[in-house]
DNA sequence: CTTGACTCTGGAGTATACTCCAGGAGTTAT
DNA sequence: ATAACTCCTGGAGTATACTCCAGAGTCAAG
């Protein structure tokens, strides 16, 4: 094995996949400069260690996109420990809002399945497919109806 | 108007674009017979009932080839309400499943901002990405690391 | 040295749910 | 009739995060 890390390695250990290494890699998230004269990566400490990291943060619900600023700002000497914070703080908020949205989802369902008593009743006098058929359920994700903002009229001119 | 409803009008009542309908109408959501004889749909009762109840569901977290299969178990005559009740509860424990999650990462989340208290410390004293370079941080989302079934010995052979 | 195990690159495919567009044509209000 | 508007189809593109593969080369143990 004589000591150099390879990608195999670090798969095994860390328990993210070859590819998923190489394409981490390829999203600029770290670099293997250290190869073998044809090209097996070997890893290092430092690597493995972001290697790490991004596991870590990818639990935690960051994307990788945001990942990478992470790890940027890491090695950004000028950079502020308030700086992570502040991306922390935000991360924490749409998670909440998140958790937010999932209860009022768990409370409307929670209330058609009460509301589901007679299981052997027909299909058609379902009180869940009743139910969903309203056009004033869900009081939820509000948000995500006003989107549309399709250039129908506004088609720009040829 | 001449009472015929067409598409740019569901998508102004509904709040759904007019792609969007097309896509669900491929999708194979519902369908739209009624025709001007040059081919634009005419939504009929039915068809916006079913829109709305697409709309519904989806809020409600059901995926399109979910609310598929709830649209045509309604129109099953052999199909039971409890057919209709189990998707609701497969639902709720999923959606119960990821709040749960949720709570796990806004707890640790919360943890670590309560971590990093001094604002002006520079980066590489960042208790946060210190943290996060911890092998054994986050115990969450255990499931989604033993995933690695990767067949780099199990090529199949040639 | 042989051989089985391992790795490389580049690119396509997957899943979900749209969104955008071109080019062409039908519809409606005046 | 004609301008202004609306709609059609088919297909490509978007975002995210991988996953899978072919074809070929390399490494380490025996």
């Amino acid at each position: 094995m004589s000591g150099k890390i390879k990608i195999g390695d670090v798969s095994k250990k860390l328990g993210v996949s070859q590819d998923t290494l190489r394409y981490y890699e390829k999203f600029g998230l770290f670099k293997t400069e250290n190869r073998s004269k044809s090209g097996f990566r070997y890893y290092d400490e430092e690597t493995i260690g972001k290697v790490i990291f991004i596991r870590n943060a990818k639990n935690l619900g960051f994307s990788l996109k945001e990942i990478k600023s992470l790890l940027d700002l890491k090695v950004d000497k000028r950079a502020k420990a308030s700086q992570v914070r502040k991306k922390a703080e935000s991360k924490l908020s749409q998670i909440a809002e998140k958790k937010t949205n999932l209860k009022a989802i768990e409370k409307v369902l929670k209330h058609l399945i009460k509301s589901c008593d007679n299981d052997d009743a027909p299909i058609h006098e379902c009180p869940i497919l009743i139910a969903l058929q309203d056009f004033h359920l869900s009081p939820l994700e509000r948000k995500s109806l006003p989107k549309i903002k399709q250039k129908t009229k506004t088609r720009r001119k040829p």
